[in-house]
DNA sequence: TATTGTTATACTCTATAACTATA
DNA sequence: TATAGTTATAGAGTATAACAATA
């Protein structure tokens, strides 16, 4: 352990007698082996990333959970809530109203299963089809925008290395699994 | 590395001749272009982790953020409210309950300073500095475990990369500012 | 008896406004 | 008037338990 990297030379805490702390520049805040810890440079990383795409969602008012349930609808059309459920980590209790929602706005739709009563198909509409296409260039446009910060290189590299990242660490919750 | 990846049983969902589709085993969900997108890859690799510290950390109920302020603390003593929470980006607000927390349960305590009666010096405790001793051990140990996932090589890689895009996409909120 | 979708509920995080006591 | 810390509150996101209908 202690690799400790970097050990800056803390920053005299500046503080003149009246006010004015420092000049109007940013906080002279050290933070010290923070920026070396994975989970603090993820979250991060995360908070970043997701704030420029609800950016560039927001004309659509589509959040990230909501881009993926129509994602994964688009894919596998007739998809059942609990599978949808299990495959993006949402519990099924929780997905009622992300899906009260889209399909009250017209962008998915819950069909009857003939061979099961309790469960639902889910569908896109034509409107939800239409949407994600739109979706689709701002999605393409959002990833391009880091590509611009680390190269197409470094985010194919990053892609790789958060696979590894979450296929070992953490292999997703075994999902909704409850009772 | 992932040692068998322990494949929870998970009931093979058994279900009659009906609709065919895929036989029994792991989910037949297509996720589509999901594991391209960096953000949805940043989420699942932040739960990941945040769940591997949230083990590690578990027996001293500390959980990332009361890490962060801790390590922050202990770097910058004497530090205001309101650096830690424009540095750490937390609101002012949701601090208090935080510093409450830590203080009451002697990890770290606010001292009057005498040039301006608005604020608190923030210290830790000779118990604040054990405890950080103690959970500076744990957290090299979890940061191993990424390495040992990814290599020592890809880790570094990672962190580079996470900076970058932190950088340049969002370069953090400008903190608490209100009003 | 087990599963699907659902409701109700609770707990954590985060965000905003407004208050106090200082400055 | 502006700032530091605080309070109260609201909103997301996420977690569990229990229920009805169905398998």
């Amino acid at each position: 352990m202690s690799k400790t990297a970097n050990v800056r030379p803390k920053r005299a805490v500046r503080r003149p007698d009246a006010s004015a702390g420092i000049d109007r520049g940013v906080a002279p805040v050290d933070l010290g082996v923070l920026p070396d810890l994975v989970g603090y440079m993820l979250r991060r990383a995360q908070l970043a990333v997701f704030q420029d795409f609800w950016r560039a969602f927001e004309a659509h008012d589509i959040r990230p959970a909501q881009y993926a349930v129509l994602l994964i609808i688009e894919r596998n059309p007739g998809l059942r809530q609990s599978q949808v459920s299990a495959a993006l980590n949402i519990k099924r209790a929780n997905l009622v109203a992300l899906l009260d929602s889209l399909e009250r706005r017209g962008f998915a739709k819950r069909v009857p299963v003939a061979t099961d009563r309790r469960s639902y198909a889910l569908h896109l509409t034509d409107g939800g089809a239409a949407l994600l296409k739109k979706l689709g260039e701002l999605s393409a446009a959002h990833e391009q925008r880091i590509s611009a910060t680390i190269g197409e290189t470094g985010r194919k590299e990053l892609l790789r290395l958060l696979h590894g990242v979450v296929q070992a660490v953490g292999p997703s919750t075994t999902d909704d699994d409850e009772s």
